[in-house]
DNA sequence: CTTCCCTGCTCGTCTATACGAGTATGCCTC
DNA sequence: GAGGCATACTCGTATAGACGAGCAGGGAAG
């Protein structure tokens, strides 16, 4: 049981109406920020956070929670309590989907990892048929049934996000479109070879925490939200054609968006 | 100490290697999931739990304690848990910054705001000159001291966003800009006025969790997270005239965005 | 009828203890 | 030296109890 380096953490107040496991909280939270216990350090074990501030472990358990629901620190089952170290962000950049990046043979997704020194997986493909749901029937018109195509993205291992594709049936039954594999340039590609010249895309952006089933899918530590991104695409004819529902974690990507001045 | 209802909460397995805590947030989170609970219902006390599962209180306030990380409920003290009732969320349109939008005598958010029956409030304002940060720098180009002005806006009373403008003290210096009220048309009809014709935006999304200040200052409850969002304005001449850091409370907002196809 | 207080509920904070389970290390055995 | 085991650390889960503080409702006092 090692002492704590010297002058890392200070004392508490015991005259502070300010609850003692919200102080603990707040020196770590000050100690990390400031540097002091840097990205993926160690820091201190729970008996010795006991031992120094003088409370039961309970009380210390309390305060790192807080900092945890926060996002400042994960804990490891036997080995010890780290600051969260910051993933390297995705920047999704508002022409991701220009004409010009559809014409190579592999994804979007992939090029652009490779491009970042990142290695890229897509898995969990699913295509299948469905009933639409009310929400996506707003957007897609009123189709009752629809083509969904599943999957889930790693970068270097680890899950970031997961989207689901809704297509028209009477536009994708039969097509490349409802393969496992919808070819180069992806169903955009496909879609715009059927006749439906892509005219623009609406995205909705919303945030939020995750469920237990996404904090699974992605392998969320507590602390992370997910950005609920839902995006339709319409033809030059004003017809939506795709509704792509996407959830990705919210600390490996950034949003960049242009928007005109007009 | 009234009985539950029957059955609106299930029983424990315990032969089930999932920790009991977490079978009760599981059964509390079907329970709000299938309505059981409606939105800002009361849920059961804490004792009533305790009653109920043959658990220790410690036990029912960690299982709580899950649902409040995921947002779901918030707790009142003195009063019980609650299902946390989804705000009303405000919708921000892509062409919000468009020109036309312009030339009200009002603020685009009290304009918006007033259309969708809400009422606006926009307080703290603080408009002064600081040194800039190398972030700032980085957008705005080589300025060493910038004019930063501040404010934070509410809804009916509830705080949503705070936001701080930044711009080049040399184009703001003395101009109306400078002045806590900017006028019709806010900053961006001034910079046009000057002769920097705006020509687009460009908006860095992010999502996470807010710090102590943030929650404070938007009066967050736990488990919800912020959109950060940093806007850059370019005139025409490929200069940016102004960055905007904003701070938004992640459950009362919603933002749109319309990509091209080319 | 109104005001005030008391009582009993609610959640918030904190202590002390116990055992289990995952991880790392070093020593002992082979 | 290699393998395996013991041990000592880590965090995870759970119990039982205590007191405090915010809130609401009923009843007593004015």
């Amino acid at each position: 049981m090692a002492a704590l380096p010297a002058g890392v953490l200070g004392t508490l107040d015991p005259t502070s109406d300010r609850a003692v496991f919200r102080q603990i909280a707040d020196q770590l939270r000050e100690a990390i920020d400031k540097g002091r216990f840097k990205e993926g350090a160690k820091l201190p074990s729970e008996s010795e956070l006991v031992d120094h501030f003088g409370v039961s472990r309970m009380t210390v358990r309390n305060a790192l929670s807080i900092l945890q629901s926060e996002g400042l620190i994960s804990s490891e089952h036997g080995k010890g309590v780290f600051v969260r170290p910051r993933p390297p962000v995705r920047r999704l950049a508002s022409d991701r989907f220009a004409r010009r990046h559809r014409d190579q043979g592999k994804s979007a997704f992939t090029v652009e990892a490779e491009a970042a020194g990142s290695r890229p997986e897509v898995d969990s493909l699913e295509v299948k048929e469905e009933r639409s749901t009310p929400e996506i029937s707003a957007r897609l018109g009123s189709a009752r049934k629809v083509l969904a195509r599943r999957r889930r993205y790693l970068l270097d291992g680890r899950p970031v996000e997961f989207a689901t594709s809704y297509l028209p049936l009477d536009l994708a039954r039969g097509t490349q479109i409802a393969e496992p594999n919808p070819g180069p340039g992806g169903i955009y590609a496909r879609l715009e070879e059927l006749g439906h010249r892509l005219d623009h895309f609406d995205e909705e952006v919303r945030a939020r925490m995750p469920s237990p089933g996404e904090v699974k899918a992605l392998r969320l530590s507590s602390g992370v939200p997910v950005i609920h991104l839902v995006r339709t695409a319409y033809d030059t004819e004003g017809r939506a054609v795709e509704v792509c529902d996407t959830v990705m974690a919210a600390d490996a990507y950034v949003l960049a968006y242009q928007l005109p001045a007009t």
